[in-house]
RNA sequence: GGAAGCAUAGCUCAGCUGGGAGAGCAUCUGCCUUACAAGCAGAGGGUCACAGGUUCGAGCCCUGUUGUUUCCACCA
């Protein structure tokens, strides 16, 4: 049999083992009629990315149901693939360009794009190896990009059938711009950070009557673009200035007062400035009133100058702008400022003007950008958007309906509120890197073309003069298409579509139900008429291990390569799973990843154990006769099969494994191997033989049961089994069966190691040396039960000769008598302790036993209990008391033995 | 402002449709027992956050309170 190291040392094996992997095949699926589907498209990581733990616990549990449905005979196919994740990509590559002196401007668009795919097909692989050492089993022939030619076509398809159908509009609204990155972004891009600021509260003079009217703003450098101020219709202390106006500050501007709801009487003065173009708010009071839009900032976060009218005013003249196109105010002494600059600068002016009441320190919420964490300007900007109500609806439904089920179900809300309340969807970017919007403008008739190639004339005036819109769409346009667009999407004719699609299960963090769920789930039904998923299995997030979110920033991230590198993928994978609770967060502990690697290395010695024992003249299979221990450990396993696989199939993998954990430690491992050594070493040559049987059969399963969880150290020792196959991967997965229902030698195995215990508790309380062997009397009514397991109580209760009897009638003086629900024991070692010590032992556990009995027959004597209990748990009850009076009167006999 | 999660042993966490409180780590005591000291055999350690309620019976269900985390919305 094969020789194996003394110590589990998965860095030498793993990489082979995954180069077997893949060269067999196995993680390849197709089509086939024969089985049934079983599908996972991964979320794709961002090709800028590096593993993470939050990747390798995602990744984690998408194989570990990968590998169960594989072997459980499903088609199991594991879509894997990389987002090209346009801003945070494009961010990468211009800091690149930058170290070389280089801007997006100098390249143009052709030259910049072929930097970033250069850099894309440089850095675009790492992510995916590193998953590969994580044991992925994914399809990687698959392997899709969300900008590769199959994903592009899926959004140009996508794009002109929504603006076919007036779903996908083009206009001028409030948008989250991001001065940093230069480009919109939606609002589920915006982060709120607390920030320190302030409250000013300013005087506005009112024209009609002279009275200092007074409002408060965190914002004063937006006041330039003041065109109006709100007070609230029902407000009585301003009914008198309806239909007044106001003179702005520093602009010595008039601008009307307008009652609208939006002005919050309860709030401070009652009293908002109104600021259409750089406020969310202001922008529907202005809609409301037709107040003028005026942006006083330009789109790099500056204020605005002569250079920026004279743009927009050309373009108002040249008759081109578009609707809702908002006018620029040459903000004069502070055109060019920051915003930052602009805003001291206003406030000194404001004071000195006399308009600057008071100032109140205020923690508030900033918006700011997810990638760059920059301030975000609320800005009016030309976009195009997704209109979200029709497509929201039935994508609510799916989910209200059961079509589409979250696990754990709390998830729900969060995706139904989200769905419920969603905007209209900014999805233009003003980035070169992702999918150019398919759409061109006639520059002589103004004509917008949608389309998905290229049209060579304009088909309203025939102009050949036609420009493609310069923007490209927001990343998650074409992820949302990822469960459809990855198996062949708008080809429905494609053989993976109609097998694999809809996918099965949908594996996720919480964080992003919002930004990728809810928007793949209302695409599959829109595009393709069917949910793209049934089952979204949401996970927690990966903590240090102070509980802190892991972070760039606190540099508190744990890498997940080195840790595999340490301890191994499958001790990193355990740790990971065991003992979480779907959807909430964990903790990463080295401590725990340790104790996953000595499970590893547990499996491993019991397996070189086993094989230790094999020569070659083994043959697999289960023997004609089994023992006690093996009827036990069978059932044994036969209850862990059935329960594991329940677990598994209802995304309990926690559960699963701590339950595959505890079979092979405890059962396996700390009993039946134990116990097994006694009929390998009887000399006996069919009783060794067919303990070897059943601990390679048992052994075989278990490492079945374990694969899914730690697939590098179960295949390794699968292969080493004699008759095993080339792969446990393709393994049947063991299922319950009745054969091995042994309840009855269960039962009679657990009364022995009752005993076991007790009398192992008995001789360590005493320090017997376990050299020290002594004679056994059993007192017992289940003889038989103990018979058939003498061979185990001479090993394991220190016995030597061991008698069985109804009942004891000898002299027990100087006998040590071990008391169990089932049995009593005498052994003579009286001479080793002395006789108080002895009876305080036992009348300690007399007292326990007492109390034992006093809480049962408290319950048993209780009529309502009796009669309204369901009749098993009364049965139990009952004879959990009469075990327990069984066992006190065999310790009073001690005690009066003794006595 | 709305919603959700969490609170169980010293630490980190499990605990199923309600039926006598569990694991790992840590601690203490013995063991180099022929697979494994990354191990083996034992032991100690809990008012299941608090207060009510439902029930024959509550860690679990209901109400409230406190602490904590998160998501969404708002923030003139």
């Amino acid at each position: 049999m094969k020789e194996l190291d003394k110590q589990y040392n998965p860095a030498s094996v793993e990489d082979g083992i995954y180069q077997f992997w893949l060269d067999g095949g196995y993680f390849h699926t197709k089509a086939d009629p024969k089985k049934k589907p079983y599908t996972i498209v991964m979320p794709p990581p961002n090709v800028t990315g590096q593993l993470h733990m939050g990747h390798a616990m995602d990744n984690t549990m998408q194989d570990i149901l990968i590998r169960f449905k594989r072997m459980q005979g499903f088609a199991a196919l594991w879509v894997p693939g990389t987002d090209h994740a346009s801003i945070a990509t494009e961010a990468k590559v211009v800091e690149a360009m930058r170290a070389e002196g280089l801007t997006k401007d100098m390249l143009g668009r052709d030259g910049f794009l072929e930097r970033a795919w250069e850099w894309k097909n440089t850095y675009g692989n790492r992510i995916t190896s590193q998953l590969k050492k994580l044991g992925s089993s994914c399809d990687w022939e698959r392997e899709r990009f969300t900008m590769d030619e199959g994903c592009s076509d899926a959004v140009k398809e996508v794009f002109v059938r929504l603006y076919d159908k007036k779903l996908i509009y083009r206009g001028n609204r409030m948008v989250n711009w991001c001065p940093k990155c230069r480009t919109s972004i939606s609002d589920a891009e915006v982060e709120y950070d607390e920030k320190d600021g302030n409250f000013w509260h300013l005087l506005y003079t009112v024209k009609e009557t002279g009275e200092q009217l007074e409002l408060a703003t965190t914002r004063p450098e937006t006041m330039l673009g003041d065109t109006a101020v709100a007070i609230n219709p029902e407000d009585e202390r301003y009914s008198h200035l309806h239909g007044c106006h106001v003179i702005l500050p520093l602009l010595n501007k008039e601008i009307p007062i307008v009652c609208d709801e939006h002005a919050d009487m309860t709030k401070g003065t009652g009293v908002v400035k109104i600021t259409p173009a750089h406020d969310p708010n202001d922008f529907e009071v202005g809609n409301r009133h037709n107040l003028p839009r005026v942006r006083v900032f330009t789109y790099d976060g500056l204020m605005t100058g002569p250079a920026d009218k004279a743009a927009a005013d050309e373009l108002f003249a040249s008759g081109r702008a578009s609707e809702g196109e908002p006018e620029v105010l040459d903000c004069g002494k502070y055109a060019g400022m920051t915003t930052k600059e602009a805003r001291k600068a206003i406030l000194v002016d404001l004071e000195a003007y006399g308009a600057l009441k008071s100032t109140e320190p205020l923690k508030h919420d900033v918006g700011t950008c997810y990638r760059c964490h920059q301030t975000i300007e609320p800005m009016i900007s030309k976009q195009w958007f997704v209109r979200m109500e029709p497509l929201a609806k039935p994508a609510i439904e799916a989910v209200e309906d059961g079509t589409i089920r979250y696990v754990p179900e709390r998830f729900t809300k969060n995706y139904l509120n989200w769905m419920n309340n969603t905007r209209d969807w900014c999805i233009s970017r003003q980035l070169w890197w992702g999918h150019q919007i398919p759409a061109w403008y006639c520059a002589d008739c103004g004509e917008t073309i949608v389309a998905k190639d290229a049209p060579a004339v304009c088909p309203k005036c025939g102009s050949t003069h036609l420009e493609q819109d310069p923007d490209t769409l927001d990343t998650w346009f074409s992820s949302a298409l990822w469960p459809f667009s990855t198996l062949g999407w708008p080809n429905e004719d494609s053989e993976d579509l109609k097998y694999f699609y809809p996918t099965n299960t949908l594996v996720t963090g919480y964080d992003i139900i919002g930004f990728w769920v809810s928007r793949m789930i209302f695409s599959g039904l829109a595009y393709t008429g069917k949910a793209p998923f049934d089952t979204v299995c949401i996970h927690g997030i990966v903590r240090d291990e102070q509980g802190r979110k892991m972070s760039k920033s606190l540099g508190n991230g744990i890498d997940p390569l080195v840790v595999i590198e340490e301890f191994g993928a499958d001790a990193l994978r355990f740790m990971l799973v065991d003992g979480s609770t779907p959807g909430n967060d964990m903790r990463y502990s080295d401590k725990r990843v340790m104790a996953a690697r000595n499970f590893a290395n547990k499996l491993w010695n019991a397996t070189r154990f086993v094989l230790m024992n094999l020569d070659d003249s083994f043959v697999p299979g289960l023997p004609e006769e089994l023992d006690l221990s093996d009827k036990w450990v069978l059932s044994t396993l036969n209850n862990v099969v059935r329960d594991a696989t329940e677990n598994l199939e209802k995304y309990e993998m926690g559960l699963a494994a701590a339950k595959v954990q505890n079979f092979i430690w405890d059962v396996y491992c700390d009993w039946f191997i134990e116990i097994a050594k006694v009929r390998l070493n009887s000399g006996d040559a069919r009783q060794a033989d067919n303990a070897r049987k059943v601990l390679v059969y048992v052994l075989d399963q278990a490492l079945k049961l374990l694969h899914p969880f730690m697939p590098f150290v179960t295949e390794k020792l699968y292969q080493a089994l004699p008759g095993s196959a080339e792969t446990i991967m393709t393994q049947d997965w063991p299922v319950y069966t009745d054969a091995f229902n042994f309840e009855k030698e269960e039962s009679d195995f657990e009364k022995i190691v009752a005993l076991i215990k007790a009398v192992r508790t008995v001789r360590t309380d005493m320090n017997v040396h376990p050299a020290k062997r002594t004679s056994f009397i059993i007192e017992t009514a289940a003889p038989d039960a103990f018979a058939s397991g003498i061979s185990f109580l001479e090993k394991f209760a220190f016995a030597t000769e061991i008698t069985l009897v109804d009942k004891f009638e000898g002299d027990t003086n100087g006998m040590v008598q071990v008391i169990t629900e089932t049995a009593r024991a005498f052994m003579p070692l009286m001479e080793l302790i002395d006789r108080d010590k002895e009876l305080a032992r036992l009348n300690k556990e007399l007292e326990a036993c007492e109390k034992n009995i006093a809480s049962i027959s408290a319950k048993v004597n209780n009529e309502n209990f009796v009669s309204k209990a369901p009749e098993k748990v009364v049965n139990d009850m009952r004879e959990k008391l009469a075990a327990a009076l069984q066992k006190k009167a065999g310790i009073e006999e001690s005690i009066a033995a003794l006595g």
